[in-house]
Formats: structure tokens, C-alpha cells, sequence
DNA sequence: AAGACGAAAGTGGTTGA
DNA sequence: TCAACAACTTTCGTCTT
């Protein structure tokens, strides 16, 4: 059964909203919004107990919705204005009257959250300085996981942080965790665990992401020239041919192919403020460091820069 | 004295039984 | 659910410039 519903669309405001009651479904025809994917059972909120009871003394079971449906029922809008004449009993009016009320505060609820959530996501986007692509890419991830109830048990800021930092990897600017950490505040720990979490919850995919697209980044916070930089790029090619990129941290491979790259430039940089900017330690460069100039026989090239 | 190097022990997350 | 495991970090001592 598909059913017309009064709800107007919180993405593009159009009343043309409808419902698909099998499938708990309610859909914007214009945008294509999914508003709710849940919907909550009532057939087994009240069940008849009494053998001859005819229905007349139909009793609730388990715990009251109030603790029990908060969550489980976002999103969910319990039938519309027009149902509640086919109810018979004005018990049974009453009830249905009291559950459109509640889902009614908890839907301004979840607005409220994400007008409040939304804001936080800008404030952390600029000063990351995030192309607004990526903002609104995490604005919809975000927007997902409230409808599923993935903020449930989490702060609201982390869940943010971890829309954000899946947004950054799908449009290739990644940022490290510890940048998004610092510019929300949230341990990076947390934000790497929520954004595991819900990109699992979301089936979100994303590709590993590319030791090379840190590498601008990093190199123009140790002002290094151009030069330097599309070497290190080209080093990493060459990495990435031999394998010794996979499995290891991204991060850490990019900041080694531009401490080499520095240094065959005669532009050197100490390991410690290559580590700095790329936020890893001096020994995962070394590490890496050392598998680079063995693997792709880079001893010779730079010794003899090192003696200019 | 500062930077580079390497060894050893510790941490947090993944994987496979 | 637990133990093995790989990557990375922390810490510290030694060598090089």
C-alpha cells in the first residue's frame, strides 16, 4: 500500500511525500529523500490475553516506548491526521492520538540535533579549510547515520568527525587523524573508531587511500620547491610498482619519499620536521626510508647530492 | 650539540581459529 | 572470544657530522 502522507520534504520542501507501508518506507518524489527507514511494529504493542476477551481488555507489553522506541523509531511518522477515524474505541483514539504526539517532538528532536550537528560540521570543515564538496558530502553521511540511529551511544561531535574524515577519503584530500582531532577536539582514537563504525553501518566504500595525495600538503608545510615535491610523487610511482606501499600507513610512506626527495634536491629537511608535519615518528621514516633507498637503488643519487 | 640510526619493549587494531 | 600478528610508537643508547 502506498499512501500520500502531510509531511513536507526537509531537503527540497515539497509536499509531494509518500509512503510505502510494506516496506517502512516513506520517499520525497521529488528529490528521492528517503525520510524514514525504519518504521516501528505496533501490531505488537498491544496483545489480547484474554481468551474470551474480545478484544475489550488488550494490555501492553514490555516497556513503556518511551525508553524502549526512542531510538528505534526515528525517523518514523506514525500515520497521518486522516488514520485516526478508521480507530473505533476512543481508548484506542486516544492512544493513537498519544503516539503521533510523541513521535511528532521526537522528529523536531532530531532536527534540532542536526541544525546543531550541521553547525559543528561547518565549523570543523573551515577550519580544516575543506573544499565545500567534501562539507556536503559529510553532511549526507552524517544525515544517514541519524536516521539509522548510528549516533546512538556516541557523541555527536565524534560521529561529525568521522562523517567528515570518510568524505575527505572518498574526494581524495584526506586529512590525518590527528588533524581532524585537533580541529574537533575529539581523540583520535574515537574518531577513527566511529568512522570504522559507520562507514561499516552505512556501506560505505572507499578505497585505500593514496600515499601521494598527502604529499602537496606536506610539502608546502616544509616549503619545499616543486621540484622536490613531483619527485617525491615520482618516488612513490615507483614504490607503488614494487608494492612497498601496500599495508603500510600512507602517511608514513609519504613522508619518507619527501625526506628523500629533499635530500636529493640538496633542499634537506631533518627527519624530525618531515615527521612533524606528516605526524608520524622519526623511525617510521627511517623504516621506510631505509626500504626505499634499498628497493629502488636510490643509495648512489643521493650520496652524490649529499656531497653538493 | 644536533641529527641520524637501530634495538627493544609497548600500544591498538585486525584476523583467524 | 582469544591469541597471534603486523604496523607504528616510545624510549633510549650509540654513532656521525
Amino acid at each position: 500500500m502506498i499512501r500520500k502522507t502531510i509531511k513536507e520534504c526537509p531537503e527540497c520542501a515539497s509536499k509531494n511525500i509518500y509512503r510505502d507501508v510494506e516496506k517502512g518506507e516513506t520517499v520525497c518524489r521529488d528529490c528521492g529523500l528517503v525520510i524514514e527507514d525504519r518504521m516501528v511494529d505496533f501490531s505488537q504493542e498491544w496483545r489480547d490475553f484474554d481468551e474470551d476477551g474480545g478484544g475489550a481488555s488488550k494490555r501492553r507489553t514490555g516497556a513503556p516506548s518511551s525508553e524502549t522506541s526512542f531510538d528505534r523509531g526515528l525517523g518514523t511518522e506514525v500515520g497521518t491526521a486522516a488514520d485516526v477515524y478508521k480507530l473505533s474505541s476512543n481508548k484506542d483514539r486516544d492512544r493513537f492520538n498519544r503516539l503521533r504526539k510523541w513521535n511528532i517532538r521526537i522528529s523536531t528532536a532530531i532536527e534540532r540535533n542536526l541544525k546543531v550537528a550541521l553547525a559543528e560540521l561547518k565549523r570543523v570543515s573551515s577550519f580544516l579549510k575543506l573544499p565545500k564538496s567534501v562539507e556536503e558530502e559529510a553532511a549526507r553521511i552524517y544525515r544517514l547515520a541519524v536516521q539509522k540511529g548510528l549516533v546512538r551511544g556516541r557523541s555527536m561531535e565524534s560521529v561529525v568527525a568521522g562523517a567528515l574524515y570518510a568524505a575527505c577519503r572518498r574526494h581524495e584530500v584526506p586529512r590525518t587523524l590527528d588533524e581532524m582531532g585537533e580541529a574537533s577536539g575529539i581523540e583520535k582514537k574515537e574518531i577513527g573508531r566511529t568512522y570504522r563504525f559507520v562507514t561499516r553501518e552505512l556501506e560505505i566504500s572507499i578505497k585505500p587511500s593514496n600515499p601521494a595525495d598527502y604529499i602537496p600538503r606536506f610539502a608546502s608545510a616544509l616549503k619545499l620547491t616543486p621540484e622536490s615535491q613531483s619527485k617525491a610523487v615520482e618516488i612513490l610511482e615507483m614504490a607503488r610498482d614494487i608494492e612497498l606501499t601496500s599495508g603500510r600507513g600512507p602517511t608514513g610512506i609519504a613522508a619518507a619519499a619527501l625526506y628523500v626527495a629533499s635530500l636529493i634536491h640538496g633542499e634537506k629537511r631533518t627527519q624530525r620536521e618531515v615527521a612533524d608535519v606528516a605526524g608520524v615518528t622519526e623511525v617510521t621514516i627511517r623504516n621506510r626510508y631505509k626500504e626505499l633507498i634499498k628497493r629502488l637503488k636510490l643509495s648512489k643519487i643521493v650520496e652524490k647530492s649529499k656531497k653538493k
